[in-house]
Formats: C-alpha cells, structure tokens, sequence
DNA sequence: ACCGCGGCTTTCATGAGGCGGAAGGGCCGC
DNA sequence: GCGGCCCTTCCGCCTCATGAAAGCCGCGGT
C-alpha cells in the first residue's frame, strides 16, 4: 500500500519497451557484471517484472548469464553497435590510420563521434607507456569535457551550441570549460585555427589535442584526439601528423577539401536523440 | 480480414519485449539504414506498432534517425556493445599484439569468441592490399565455417560439439566441412596440434589459419584467424607469429599454462543463448 | 490538374497480456 | 535453527499495448 504509493505517485509509469531498455541501461563501465536484484533495484523495476524480461533479453542474446548467475551485456549487443553507421564504417575506415598515427605519437589516440550533448569515443587505442586516461572505446563524455567533443562542438551548428551551452555543463577539474562566453570565444578559436588544445579538461596532468574529421559534404563527422601527459611534449610537435591523419581520414570518407575522389551520397547522420517529434513533423 | 486470418493463423504471439527485439533484429550488416515501412515488414509488426516502438528507441539512442527518414542503429547500442565482457576487455588487452602480428604478416587478421552456435568477430583488422574476405568487427558466422569457429569448436565441450555436429550444417563453398565424421576427424587433429588450417572454406581462395587464445583457467576464450589469398602462403610461415600473439595475449589474460601472473577469478561466460530455463532450474 | 499510390503520422476502443504481490525454496552466516 | 537475502514461480487484476482506420503529404503517371 505504502509501496504502492511510493510508485504512482512520482509518475513512475513507463511503457514496456521503456522497461525493457532500463534493463539495458543500467549495465555500464563500472557495472559489467550485476544480479537479477541490483539489477531490479538499479531500474526501478520490481523483481518480477525484472526476471521476466531478463530471461527474454537473454534468449535473445542481448544478454548472457555468468556461472555465478549473474548477467552481463551479451556479443548480440556488441554485433548490433557495428551496424551504427557512424560506428562500423568510420571505425574501420579510420583504424588503419590512427595505428600509424599512435606509432608516430606514442600518445593515446581517441576516435570521437557526436551522439546528443555527448561524444562517444568510437575508438580509443592506448599507448601502453603513457598515462591512463579514462577512455575506453564505447566511452560517453559530455562533448565541452574533451579535446575531441570541443573540436565536435566548435563545428556543430550555431543553434545546438547554443542550447548546450544553455545547459547545465558539468565540472571535471578546476580547470574545465563551463562558463559560456568562455567556451563561445574557445570554439571560436578552434573553428579559427582548426585544432583544439586543452590542458586538465577532464583529468588532471593531461594534455589533449583534437582536429576535425570531415565526411562527404566536407560536414565535421568526427574528430580524432590525442592525449598526452601535461609537459610531456608540445602541441606543435603533435598537431602536423594530427591534421595529416585527419586530412587522410577525410580524403577516405569522401571529403572534397581533402581532395575526395567521388562523391557518393551515402548515410548522413541529422537527427540525434532529442525530441519525441520526428524531423518530418508538422510545424 | 485475409491479413487477419494470416496473423492469429500461425500463432504470430509476440511479447512485447520480444517485439522490442524483433525491431532491433532487422538490421544487419545488408540493412544498416531500414525505413519505417520495412522495418515493420522485415519485424511483422503492423505499421502503428512499428512507429511507436521506433519513436521509443530514437528517444532512448537505440537507433537514430537519418535526415532521408531511415532508422539505424545508434550509438548508445555501440556504447553498450563496448560493455560485453568478451567483448571490451578482451578486445582491449588483444588489440595491439594483433597489431604487431598484422604488421609482421601483412594478412587480415580477426579476434573470435563464440556466441551460441556462432563466431563474433570481436575485432577484425585488414590489410589494406590482400583479398577483401567477408568479416568485419560484429561479424557473424557458424562456428564451423571459419578458421576461428573450427578452433573454438574443437575446444568447446564435448555435449556441446556433439549438439552442434547434430544441427544443420550449412555449406558455403565445395570445401565446407559439414559431414560429421569429417569434422569430428578435423576437430581432433586441431587439439592434437593446437592450429586449424582450412581452405576456402568460406570463400573460395581463400585460406585461414587460427589458433586458441586461453584465458584463467587456461580455458579457450578467444581465437585469433588470419586470412590470405590461397598459395600467397605456407601455413608454416604464418603458424610461428601466430602462435607467439596467442600466448602473448593469453599470458595477458591470465593463462597459466602461459605465464599467467596471477590467478584472479573474474568473469567466466558459461551458459548461452539457448535455454529459456536458467541454470539454477530444477532438474 | 486530377487522381492514385505508397509512405508516414495520429487517434481510439478493445481485450490480451504485462504487472506486481505473495509465497515457496535454496543458500548463506550468525 | 533461524533470519536474511536472493532467486523463482504463480495468479488475478487492470492497465496499456495493440491494430484498424482515417488523415496527410509528396510523387508520378495519365
């Protein structure tokens, strides 16, 4: 009764493929691994209505269970993630490339994509000797937190800067981007000079560097990032085998400004997860 | 009404979570971009169902929506990929000795762990000038078509083996193994020597190579393929590189038998896809 | 211009099936 | 032995997902 409460009174009410993907969110890099009750805690769902739908995620192999009857996310999700066009394609496109670049650099070497007011690092290959950042490939940072998402924003269309900028922008270190005017005259100069430098953005003691990537319409898909540790090397000696990575990268993709060889019309990514309202929507 | 009849005719009852899936399952590497249309004939979800549980995944990030109206799978699925235990960590540790071996053979090169009665390639790198085999990062096979597939298999447990050497074995070329015996023969002389070789067994001239991977408990995990054009190689040549990143990778997993540094337990995938009844099930 | 067609969006009444409470069972450690 | 925790199963209520239908848009043919 009180229970019963408790939930309809904080409009607790999702629809069913709502509650399928809670069940799917709640797995992340901390949480490989969790029971049917945290699982069941952790989405809000009862237990019941928690083990139904694991059993049929797991069927389907969106999931696997563990000897210890614990579950995990499964390889059906990890075959799906190729197929995101921005994922797959540029992933195996660029792979080749950002190996070279990281046997030139020694550096950790990230591959970052747009998703919403995030940049998802679409690649993420580690040097072995150099700091640990916290990027793994599949890894979600808020696009003004990293070399790479401000490279992304700085490109991004002026009215969705701005309603990111609007928005609550997260502190990572004292020295994080937050203030508006600031990120305005720092995207600014990025879209000026076409690379990105920031200095313990996200971590403390390191230093990364990010240029653009461009796709068909010569339009900004990606970008790729180096971090290094801070005072470890200059920007200088980083950015001329960046931009030529970048500029590889983009000839590959199509781009007419890296001097593209054909252009073919292909998947363009426009809309991002925002609005319940499809683009096609009366206006 | 004849539509009607169709549909309650061949017990067409779907869950709602398993509807949820059935959208999600369309894609595939042929269909990246699907309109709403045929999603809902690929799924055989009417059309009202089908736009309701598309708007439901764009808003969480399952899938986005392309500027010409077609869904594909977004980046959130990439992201959540990234999580599955075989797939991230395993990757992660592997990805620069296969780099190293790449660099040494100058063939392609995959990272296979077994999914049900199937090989995900958890990674998959191309030489840029060898033959353009079918196998990209996601990808899918039946465990007894590929190099890797056969070795998993030969070190998959016997009940296993015997329930997959049951099943329909689908043939891809000439040379496919598919009569039981043979592959029983096949699959005995792999363990004995630790190395599959086979010959367009997939794809016409085209022969792979693949040895185990081990993990903690010195069980098989993994299996690292390499591809070339038929007669471009001796398997001789290849066997040696091969052999020495198996064991590297292995030892970085935790292999004892190859010089595992420490025996710490951690995730151990043990029951598939299959069984709607759990593990922990009456018997 | 007209019409037809295919694809997309929205609405709504109906009843199937998802839901959560509760009970049962196993496995700890105290 | 007992209490706690976790997992599993069952079942009746009632919600909410469902599919039909209608409306809209844009396209192409005649």
């Amino acid at each position: 009764m009180t229970v019963l409460a408790d939930r309809s009174a904080e409009s607790h009410r999702l629809t069913s493929a709502q509650r399928v993907l809670s069940i799917l969110g709640v797995f992340d890099a901390e949480n490989l691994a969790l029971s049917l009750s945290e699982i069941s805690r952790r989405s809000g769902l009862t237990l019941s209505t928690t083990h139904r739908l694991l059993n049929e995620l797991r069927c389907w192999g969106a999931l696997i269970r563990h000897s210890d009857g614990k579950y995990s996310i499964g390889l059906r999700i990890l075959e799906l993630g190729t197929l995101a066009p921005q994922g797959g394609r540029l992933r195996e496109i660029a792979l080749p490339y950002l190996h070279d670049l990281q046997h030139a650099l020694r550096a950790n070497i990230h591959l970052g994509v747009p998703d919403g007011h995030d940049v998802i690092y679409v690649e993420s290959l580690r040097a072995r000797d150099t700091v640990p950042v916290p990027s793994r490939q599949g890894g979600r940072w808020p696009l003004h937190a990293t070399g790479s998402g401000l490279v992304l924003l700085a490109y991004a269309p002026q009215e969705f800067q701005e309603e990111l900028l609007a928005s609550e922008l997260r502190s990572y270190t004292a020295k994080t981007l937050t203030d508006p005017d600031e990120l305005r005259r720092f995207l600014a100069e990025v879209r000026r000079s076409g690379v990105a430098v920031v200095e313990s953005q996200l971590t403390y003691g390191v230093m990364a560097v990010a240029v653009p990537i461009r796709g068909p319409r010569d339009k900004v898909v990606a970008a790729v990032g180096v971090t290094v540790p801070s005072g470890s090397a200059s920007p200088h000696a980083l950015i001329p085998a960046m931009t030529t990575t970048a500029r590889s990268i983009s000839r590959a993709l199509g781009a007419p400004s890296a001097g593209a060889p054909a252009p073919r019309p292909h998947w363009r990514v426009h809309e991002a997860t925002r609005p319940l309202t499809p683009p096609g929507a009366r206006r």
